[in-house]
DNA sequence: AGCACGCCGACT
DNA sequence: GTCGGCGTGCTC
């Protein structure tokens, strides 16, 4: 028998199958890992295929499985051929993602350890009869012990002490061997979901989910609508059929919440995964799943790779969030990996979103996804009500603060009522920027061609890009001026604001910088929850999921922030972002109200958010996507090319540049406006970047492409650079 | 990715 | 004369 194997080396070179031997005595299947020898080391592989014949010559045995079970399941086997071929994944980087990092190498192993049990071959009279009378805590023990099975001996040993479980164990009584532990993460989290009749609404979506085992929908759910009680019942029908379900959440700090509920009504059957687990944690979650032991993953992205056998369902919560998209290396859309898992399944798939991704959308309106509305908030509350401040109109009455009277004017009203407040600005640090008033030169990084943001707190300049941190000079650098100015606010200088205003008020701030370490997100929000503060300041990670009773009030700042950043997404986004904060407040009986600050306030985009308008706000820029030729109606391919020195770069983006002009040129009606450029931040991390853009109709996209990355690939063979090859990339930097 | 092979400069 | 620099090539 020969076994072709992926051997566990990620470069291009090596980025193909090879074939080895299996000795007499092995058994080994599809899915199993295995050592073999490589030239002359020996290194990890998986079996993706088994065959009589092989046309290599010198074939090489397999050395030995590395584990006792197959750790990658048939359909992941097919998963990374389509990986490679939609998302240009090395074979290697795609197996990756399926098994655990730290299983790698065979670093994490099952937990063990010691346990007890009665030795069920003696009776437990004859025990006790041959006892002393005395010894209290042997047959206390005893006694324990015959009432359940394995038990840790820790848990003994505080009880009963080491003495008696030595004694018994002497004796033969007792048996005493390692056992595996399950590392549990949340362990302690009690299960709480009290299961609540739904409403019409819930109801009917969970009726159309129910027609069709095998449908695709997207849930248009207003925030506050009760999504996740229909998701819960979709899958408990789904797993009274005997199949498994997954559900990705958009962040890891939503899971404990989502893992409450899902505990709360489906006990220890539901597995948590996501990059924030410890290893071992990760690991024994991934076991429990892959052997049929959780047959539910609550988890974030990487979830989507769950080794869940006969799924029946995939959801994705909040699908148009932009961490489904993964940015850095390896790169693919989450969404396009749950569509083919459920292919392959034969499986639900189910999107939801209240501001659903406009290419999720026209999937609905095309009929590819079954669009389930649901337009009203549980126990019909209203959604709150939102005011556009106009900031220029703010700075002709002499107000240069970044804070507009109405929004003053709405904390002071909710402070007084005892109620709570979120204010969101996504742009973290004090000041964004440092200019020198004499010559104008902004302080920049020294590895990144980008401002440097002052953080007061810390007295530090940072580089949002590359994490460098600079002392903060008393003059420019350049000049020696010491007039400097001051860039726009970020989410320090707006606690200190508010703090001026409100004195007495509670302050809490939540941003990268306040979030480091693994509860950090946790804390903060426990604490806001608890009451603990009066006005939370935030970037976005303040508008995800979280539900606040006492938050009444909600303040924007900047709306237009992220208006301008001219890549094509950016009124999308923009939308996403204002509907998704303005949905925090008034979750619960209390009724909400936003208040809106931007320096354009009659663009469309504030209009229709201030509405709740969706389908009127996609109207309008799906109609704009179509008229400027944007996705969804064209694909954007880029090509990022970065080197060490600008000369470098600036040759291989010109290569490659020509290679796809070459393609483009076959297929006119197919590619256009390719061009080549800097990058919009033109270093980062010491590396020079270039980039090629083009566009792609439709129609062959998919060939198309594939001809772009081998043109790209081919016209860098052997250069010192390293390549991205970015399809509909979110965000251009 | 590793690891050897191989062909040129600084040293005992 | 030898040690060792890392360019190039191969791995079923």
């Amino acid at each position: 028998m020969i076994a072709e194997v992926i051997v566990d080396i990620s470069t291009a070179e090596i980025d193909k199958v090879f074939d080895y031997a299996v000795p007499e005595d092995m058994q080994v299947s599809v899915g199993d890992r295995v050592f073999v020898g490589f030239g002359r080391q020996n290194i990890e592989g998986i079996v993706v295929g088994l065959k009589e014949h092989s046309d290599v010559q010198k074939l090489r045995p397999i050395e030995r499985r590395a584990d006792e079970f197959t750790a990658v399941i048939p359909e992941m086997v097919c998963l990374m051929d389509y990986l490679a071929k939609r998302w240009f994944l090395r074979k290697a980087d795609a197996l990756r993602l399926f098994v655990p990092a730290q299983m790698r190498g065979g670093k994490v192993r099952e937990l063990e350890r010691l346990a007890a049990a009665i030795n069920p071959d003696i009776p437990i009279d004859q025990m006790l009869s041959s006892i002393r009378a005395n010894a209290v805590a042997q047959r206390g023990l005893i006694a324990h012990l015959s009432t359940c099975s394995w038990e840790w001996c820790s848990a003994l040993t505080q009880q009963f002490g080491a003495g008696a479980i030595k004694a018994l164990q002497d004796k033969g009584y007792i048996l005493v061997a390692p056992k595996k532990v399950g590392r549990k993460p949340y362990g302690d989290l009690v299960g709480n979901a009290p299961k609540v009749a739904l409403t019409s609404e819930q109801q009917a979506a969970v009726d159309v989910v129910g027609q069709n085992p095998s449908g695709k929908f997207l849930i248009h759910g207003v925030t506050g609508s009760g999504k996740t009680e229909v998701y819960m019942t979709c899958i408990e029908r789904c797993v009274k059929q005997g199949k498994g379900a997954i559900m990705l959440v958009p962040e890891i700090s939503l899971t404990p919440q989502t893992m409450q509920r899902f505990r709360g009504r489906f006990g220890a059957g539901v597995a948590l995964l996501h990059s924030g687990l410890s290893a071992g944690e990760r690991f024994d979650e991934w076991l429990r799943i892959l052997r049929g032991e959780a047959r539910i993953v609550v988890g974030a992205r990487s979830a989507i790779f769950a080794p869940i056998q006969n799924v029946g369902m995939v959801i994705i919560d909040e699908e148009h969030d932009g961490s489904y998209v993964s940015e850095s290396n390896p790169r693919y859309e989450t969404i396009d990996i749950a569509e083919f898992r459920a292919k392959y399944n034969g499986a639900a798939l189910i999107l939801g979103s209240a501001t659903p991704s406009l290419e999720s959308y026209q999937k609905a309106q095309n009929g590819e996804y079954t669009l389930i509305k649901m337009s009203k908030r549980v126990a019909d509350r209203v959604m709150p009500s939102m005011q556009i401040v106009d900031m220029c109109d703010e700075l002709r009455r002499g107000n240069k603060s970044i804070l507009s009277g109405a929004l003053l004017a709405g904390l002071k009203e909710t402070l007084e009522r005892g109620q709570q407040a979120m204010v969101f600005l996504n742009r973290r640090g004090y000041s964004s920027f440092m200019i020198c008033r004499e010559c104008g030169n902004v302080i920049k990084c020294k590895s990144c061609d980008v401002s440097l943001t002052w953080h007061r707190e810390e007295n530090l300049l940072k580089c949002h890009y590359c994490r460098n941190q600079y002392h903060v000079p008393t003059a420019c650098p350049k000049c020696g001026s010491a007039s400097i100015r001051y860039g726009r606010d970020g989410t320090e200088k707006v606690v200190a604001d508010l703090q001026a205003h409100f004195p007495t008020a509670r302050l809490l701030r939540m941003d990268n910088d306040t979030t480091r370490g693994k509860t950090g997100h946790l804390s903060i929000l426990t604490a806001f929850g608890n009451g603990e503060a009066d006005i939370l300041v935030g970037t976005q990670m303040i508008a995800k999921g979280h539900d606040f009773s006492n938050v009444t009030f909600v303040g924007i700042l900047d709306a237009d922030m992220s208006l301008y950043i001219g890549d094509y997404h950016s009124v999308e986004r923009t939308f996403q972002l204002v509907t998704q904060v303005a949905g925090r407040a008034g979750r619960d009986k209390l009724p909400g109200r936003v208040v809106l600050q931007s320096y354009s306030p009659k663009h469309y985009v504030f209009y229709f958010a201030s509405q709740y308008d969706y389908e009127g706000f996609y109207k309008k820029e799906i109609n704009t996507r179509e008229v400027t030729g944007f996705p969804p109606f064209t694909k954007i391919v880029r090509i990022l090319v970065l080197s060490d020195t600008e000369d470098e770069a600036f040759r291989y983006v010109k290569k490659t540049l020509a290679a796809v002009k070459e393609v483009a040129n076959r297929y006119p009606n197919e590619v256009s406006r390719v061009q080549g450029m800097r990058a919009p931040i033109s270093r980062m991390e010491n590396k020079y970047r270039f980039q090629v853009i083009m566009r792609l109709e439709r129609a062959h996209e998919n060939e198309i492409t594939a001809m772009m990355y081998q043109a790209a690939v081919d016209s860098l063979a052997g250069c010192n650079v390293r390549m991205f090859f970015e399809q509909n990339p979110q965000n251009i930097t």
